[in-house]
DNA sequence: ACATTGACTCGCG
DNA sequence: GCGCGAGCCAATG
């Protein structure tokens, strides 16, 4: 029988595990390198749904601008600040500087804005 | 089939 | 910095 998840679903797994310790990575990276284009909130939802015991970085996921998901004071929210200094990332006011810790940094840029200007 | 909802992103004010 | 609106896309009701 076929798997139940779909393809992109499974290719974002694998991408979120493949983020390197230490290093952070926003949603829209996450989805172009996982193959699926504009899918940040698929992301998300990934994110959201998954079997904890798969033991994702999820810590590792930040929005574009290098803030936390979660709303600061909100429990995920401490939990994610305190998982991401127990290997060496610096958050500041629940922010990541992603020029220092980003993984994939401008690959972003390229297929967010196609008018290229 | 239509409307709403999100661990999203971007541009503008 | 903050809020809003628009675009985005899969899941849900």
């Amino acid at each position: 029988m076929k798997s139940v998840v779909p393809a992109p679903h499974r290719a974002i797994l694998r991408t979120i595990a493949a983020i390197p310790r230490g290093c952070v990575a926003c949603y829209g990276e996450i989805a172009a390198r996982a193959g699926v284009p504009r899918g940040a909130r698929l992301v998300g939802r990934v994110l959201r749904e998954a079997d904890p015991a798969l033991d994702l970085p999820w810590q590792r996921v930040l929005r574009a601008d290098g803030r936390i998901a979660f709303p600061s004071g909100s429990r995920a929210h401490r939990e994610q600040c305190r998982r991401l200094r127990a290997e060496g990332v610096v958050v500041v006011h629940g922010r990541v500087d992603l020029a220092r810790f980003g993984w994939q940094r401008n690959l972003d840029r390229e297929l967010w804005s196609l008018p290229h200007a």
